[in-house]
RNA sequence: GGAGAAAUGGCAGAGUGGUCGAAUGCGGCAGUCUUGAAAACUGUUGAGGGUCACACCUCCGGGGGUUCGAAUCCCUCUUUCUCCGCCA
């Protein structure tokens, strides 16, 4: 959510800069301002109501201790009005806030200076390569015939059990699977995260904060009989840690990455591109989450490009980073980096990581502050990443490392495997 | 799941209808003293709204109610603790 103080300030430019995410923002932020003019009007009126209803109960009280019961009766009648005045304000004042609060939610967040215009994902500009495409034999198979072939990923069992994007991995697909989680953790871990275990399952109050609700509600499978959402991603539950905290600039940087599954209910997507590993309802994703101070939280955002880049290195996966166009831009995200993994049996990029600064706005949500060396409190800013989703970096390495004689580990991952190949 | 107790500032802990945003202790910060530090002493120390700045308003787990007036009384929800039951 954007801070009101700025929408004030710099609305014009607000303005502009939102343009790049194709919406015009200008009738939104009118409305914000309007209401937020209400808003304060109400409150002052409301706050002189309570202030003479407070002088008045005061005065009341002396005359009752001193013995003038005729007399604070007769001041008594005084207040009966102010009571209605107040209990009128207040309900006016409620409304007013609450549907000033649900047009902030509506606007996304400003994107940053570097973000390029655009519409789709056609638009994205690409700031990084490296790798190279292998060349596979004619017969190279995509990765759900490998999944098959080797018997390492079961889809169909997956259906029966609950339904379509909930796969059964088995024996060493499975162990590569949990490989993979161990390799990321401690790659993460050896960079400065602290390791991290949190809930899957979370409450409303916590999708809010990070921003999930109100505006991607249909995303979330919703656990009706309690109340709470499947997390999406580690993203919410580990960024909610902070929610109503206020930090000391000492406490800087803060870095987490935690292992969680994630699930996602893609209303609407379906089709060949999502066949096999490339789109699902369940998976595995390892992430990192950093509270900053705004004056270094883009230092952040190039250290954990940085970072993901040294994991697929290692991989030797063929990857690019995209940084995001204005349309393509998540709701709450300032700037985001992608990183695609080339996929060379499907001859397409699946994207793999997602790395975002939210500057203030899931801040602002979270009320998660720092007192700065004045002793002021302001927000901060969070970001976040994955390093890495599963499905997709599996997807990757079954096509690429694929050879007559199987499936090739990459080398980072035969320690973690305890095999090299997939026969 | 059943029965009972509780929820107050960074922490501990007073406060059962009026001047309480809240005693006291600890912790934090600043100062005095000291070559420096410790100790001692002095002062200061929650958040939000509002204002040029004050004034003023709100907040004692969340929500609602009673009352001229609520941290204090009532209802409700949540959470924690104790006992019982169940259980990986």
């Amino acid at each position: 959510m954007l801070q009101l103080q700025v929408i004030r300030d710099k609305k014009d430019a607000l303005i502009i800069a939102l343009k790049k995410r194709n919406i015009d923002a200008s009738p939104l932020l009118e409305n914000v301002l309007q209401l937020d003019e209400k808003r304060r009007t109400t409150q002052s009126k409301l706050d002189n109501t309570l202030a003479e209803s407070n002088k008045l109960s005061k005065e009341i009280g002396m005359l009752f201790k001193s013995g003038k019961a005729q007399e604070a009766n007769i001041l008594k009648e005084k207040t009966a009005g102010l009571k209605e005045d107040s209990k009128r304000l207040g309900d006016e004042l409620n409304a007013t806030a609450e549907e000033l609060k649900s047009v902030l939610y509506q606007i996304p967040n400003i994107p940053n200076d570097l973000v390029p215009a655009g519409n789709t994902e056609d638009d994205n500009e690409e700031v990084y390569k490296e790798g190279d495409i292998p060349t596979l034999d004619t017969d190279a198979l995509p990765h759900w015939e490998l999944a098959k072939k080797y018997d390492i990923i079961d889809f169909e069992l997956g259906v029966k059990i609950t339904g379509a994007g909930f796969p059964v991995y088995k024996g060493k697909g499975a162990r590569l699977q949990r490989a993979l989680i161990a390799y990321f953790l401690d790659k993460n871990t050896e960079a400065g995260y602290s390791e991290i275990q949190v809930p899957h399952l979370v409450n409303e109050a916590s999708g809010y904060g990070t921003g999930q609700l109100p505006d991607k509600e249909g995303q979330m499978y919703h656990v009706g009989a309690d109340d709470l959402y499947l997390i999406p991603t580690a993203e919410v539950p580990v960024t909610n840690i902070f929610r109503n905290v206020i930090l000391n600039e000492s406490d800087f940087p803060i870095c987490y990455t935690g292992y969680t599954p994630c699930f996602r209910r893609e209303a609407g997507s379906y089709g060949a591109h999502v066949r096999g590993l490339n789109r699902l309802h369940q998976f595995d994703k390892v992430e990192i989450v950093r509270v900053e101070h705004p004056s270094s939280s883009y230092a952040a955002l190039d250290g954990m490009v940085e970072h993901v880049k040294t994991i697929l290195r290692e991989l030797k996966l063929p990857y690019r980073i995209l940084r995001l166009c204005g349309g393509d831009l998540g709701f709450t995200a300032a700037m985001t980096y992608d990183f695609e993994v080339f996929s060379t049996a499907q001859d397409r990029w699946l994207e793999i990581s997602s790395v975002s600064n939210f500057e203030a706005y899931q801040a602002n949500r979270l009320k998660l502050r720092f007192k700065d060396e004045k002793g002021k409190n302001q927000l901060a800013h969070t970001l976040n990443g994955s390093s890495l989703a599963l499905p997709r970096v599996l997807a990757g390495i079954l096509e690429n490392y694929q050879t007559s004689e199987g499936i090739k580990v990459p080398e980072v991952l035969i320690p973690y495997c305890g095999f090299d190949i997939i026969n």
